[in-house]
DNA sequence: TAGCGACTTGACCGATCGGTCAGTTTTTAC
DNA sequence: GTAAAAACTGACCGATCGGTCAAGTCGCTA
């Protein structure tokens, strides 16, 4: 029984990664509304009642797998102080942000579902914790430019210019493939788009690679 | 009866013009499955029966406001040739498509509940007519690289970079609104915006303003 | 005034929605 | 071995889905 310490998952562990896994592909691909319990118990290769044993309902899913995104973006992004390189705070922050394009593109697509929906489940969040989180990056950013180290581009703008270009990436994956003709992104792609986006945005913001 | 040349819009005119901007706004939010024509006839005012007697069916709707939006931005992106002045097709590339999004947000978020769903109705267009329209513009960017006018930047990456940043305060408007702690984006933000983005990305690509 | 085509709409169809529940099987603890 | 706990699932519920249809209303011309 548990005399093995490092635990193998319990059936109910098991069970509800494979129900949020399922549940993150139909709603990222479908939004809250348009996902069906029906869809997500497929992709799980479960009874639809067998998901709802585990988690309860659909509004519940849900919000655990927003917060199961949210919990993974604030692991992945460093924190920064003002007396760090500039140059170096901005790449390190589009590479991993770019990772996280490339690594979880599904949670990436949730969140902008959830944000297309007008943020119905979110809005604390972003009017929180996420405000002060880019109030804080701002706050540094600001004084870097008063110390001339940077030029004064408006940190809060320049933060959502750095979202946005990265997460495209995984948000309009479908776009991005169509135009470039091919079947997926590799490796190769991610790192070219991203030295692309330090080469411009640097040099944008008056930065040089130390 | 038809003695009046300047046409006041007939009963199907105008009836279906309620509907298209309607059915825009609730697809917009829900996407295609989210989205129910029940919906749709009470923000268009009507019962639902007389929704299904003009546009035939939910996917024939959803189809048609595809292409409105599609035909609306091929009018409002003017065409470029090599001759012109790189930073001033930049930055006017950047402004009008920034003025798409803040003129037709609902378009922006319907494009982009179309790609999240991985493009299902778009693929065509994506690897035809914008597939060229990128193409064209590339190669432009290409040659003056070449020729030294501009720094040497990927240009498809280039335009999926101003793409993304600008559709993000149409797309993303209730994050950008609950991170600012505002109400709604006035035409002040989109022009401070819009000058952020010329800034960075015209002198990330070494061009200044002519 | 009769007739015609465009427009309007409530009633209705089978399918699917999210969710409940009773009953069974499987696992666990002692 | 036994009983409690956890896991599992088919049947079922009322509501809503996209769509059809027939019975209208309305404005027009002949």
């Amino acid at each position: 029984m548990n005399d093995a310490i490092a635990a193998e998952p319990t059936v109910r562990e098991r069970n509800e990664r494979r129900i949020f896994d399922a549940a993150e592909l139909v709603f990222a691909r479908h939004g809250y509304r348009g996902a069906s319990i029906q869809a997500i118990a497929a992709a799980a290769e479960l009874p639809k009642s067998n998901v709802l044993y585990y988690v309860g309902s659909k509004r519940r899913l849900y919000v655990a797998l927003l917060e199961r995104t949210m919990a993974r973006w604030n692991t992945a992004l460093s924190d920064i102080s003002e007396d760090d390189d500039p140059a170096t705070v901005i790449e390190t922050f589009i590479r991993s942000k770019m990772a996280l394009s490339q690594t979880h593109p599904l949670s990436s697509r949730l969140f902008a579902n959830e944000i297309l929906q007008g943020a119905p489940f979110l809005q604390e969040t972003l009017a929180g914790s996420m405000r002060e989180w880019v109030e804080s990056r701002a706050a540094i950013f600001r004084r870097w430019a008063e110390q001339g180290r940077m030029d004064p581009v408006d940190p809060v703008w320049l933060i959502f210019l750095i979202w946005s270009a990265t997460q495209h990436y995984a948000d309009f994956e479908a776009q991005v493939l169509g135009i470039t003709g091919q079947a997926g992104l590799a490796d190769a792609d991610f790192a070219a788009a991203s030295d692309c986006l330090c080469q411009v945005i640097l040099k944008g913001c008056g930065l040089t690679r130390a």
